[in-house]
DNA sequence: GACTTTCAGATTGCATACAATTTGGACAGC
DNA sequence: GCTGTCCAAATTGTATGCAATCTGAAAGTC
């Protein structure tokens, strides 16, 4: 299992802070979903991985726990997280509050330069649409959402980019539990008529429909609460 | 310095998780000030506080971190934060997208019971304004978050109430270094109209009220962008 | 045979020891 | 007197060791 992707830069940036960038790349695997939901991260296992102790390796665990994608249970160590339908409907709750306030700040401060970045995310998003195989279907939800957190990006507000950061994430687990289709592909069209609006100037009508863009992503779910007395949940993926 | 408020219980519920306790009594003592924004909170001294080793002190620190209550340098430790004039605004504009929608969705789902037990604080919260002292202000500034923290919570959405957990407590610090008048007292007289037009199930209103409610906030800080090359910021808390 | 009990292995919670880094001041040089 | 260098104290970053807890299975009992 290779977890650990192209470190890139083992000499120069002497790893400004090695927790980070372990929760950095668990969090990757976790939103494209080489982490399945359930799966153990054991403190042990995942500092031998990255070859640190077990300090840095909780470190971590702790960070993505606060995210919300990882879930600890007291003396019985950490899980991908789990959402059960109802986290799944507050988290397109969330989403639709914050969202249409996002995309109205983006449409004030967006640039050209911004504009011809989206277009080439946006293509770059198509090609994952149109090849076949696993890889593609990861890469595209994790393109899926990258456009929505450039829109938080240029929106230029921290908080509120943070708070997408953990909602983008999170939604990418519950599409991996509930979705149907996998990634519904009238989302990308979506993408861009968004974008489009915004490069116009009309914030409002992307506003809007960003709104029901979210409506759509959350109507491909089926968010039954799983019938019988629950046992355990987890039971059902094994 | 008192800073361990009554731990009240050592016998038996185990202490849970007593990072996580230490973390609840400094974030109250940084939202009511006791803890000014720019102190230190190195981790031996935290640790000899509330009598454990560095490695819970250090935990408890971390989350405060995740909360933007503390801000860590690496190497040189943690401190209170100090939010910028920037991060001041970019609080209040995320209160403004969320907020109202936290005010729509406690509309459909408040009891009876929940809105007595809201009378039931903002008379808690009048008292502190008739009174007097330091202690008064601080029980004052913690009174008037707590109603936009109640709301988040009768709203039914954990996300949301994390965030606001969060917006709020922030805000807290905003208004302590930037505050005019402490807190506005026409605060109170909002709360007080807003819970009306709740339980009338006027939800609309609400929203708009609430919306109003925070730019009165806000209104009432000086967020001059501080003159000069910005020497550091901190330098003017000394 | 089914159920309870007990115990060993494994894993987390926490404390402590050591290494790395920063900081403030003493001291030397100009 | 002022500036620059170097060093020691203090603080954080990380690894590791031990105690506490949980898990699963073997052994014992009805």
């Amino acid at each position: 299992m290779t977890l650990l992707e192209n470190t890139s830069t083992p000499p120069d940036p002497v790893t400004e802070d090695r927790s980070m960038a372990i929760r950095e790349t668990l969090r990757n695997a976790i939103i494209d979903r080489r982490l399945a939901p359930g799966t153990k991260l054991s403190e042990a296992e995942v500092g031998a991985l990255f070859d640190v102790s077990r300090t840095v390796a909780r470190a971590a665990l702790q960070m993505l726990t606060f995210e919300g994608l990882v879930k600890t249970e007291r003396n019985r160590g950490a899980f991908v997280s789990h959402p059960t339908p109802e986290e799944a409907r507050q988290i397109f709750a969330s989403r639709r509050l914050i969202e249409p306030g996002i995309v109205a700040a983006a449409s004030e401060r967006i640039t050209p330069d911004d504009i011809a970045r989206f277009r080439e995310q946006l293509i770059e998003e198509e090609r994952h649409i149109n090849e076949r195989g696993p890889a593609a279907r990861r890469a595209e939800i994790k393109a899926s959402g990258d456009f929505h957190l450039m829109l938080a990006s240029v929106a230029g507000n921290a908080i509120l980019q943070r708070f997408m950061d953990e909602l983008v994430a999170r939604s990418s687990l519950v599409i991996a539990l509930y979705g149907r289709s996998g990634v519904s592909s009238c989302g990308h069209s979506e993408h861009f008529a968004i974008l489009d609006l915004i490069e116009r100037g009309d914030a409002k009508r992307a506003a809007d429909l960003m709104l029901h863009h979210i409506d759509h992503i959350e109507a491909d779910l089926d968010l039954q609460p799983k019938q019988g007395v629950a046992l355990k949940d987890v039971l059902a993926t094994g």
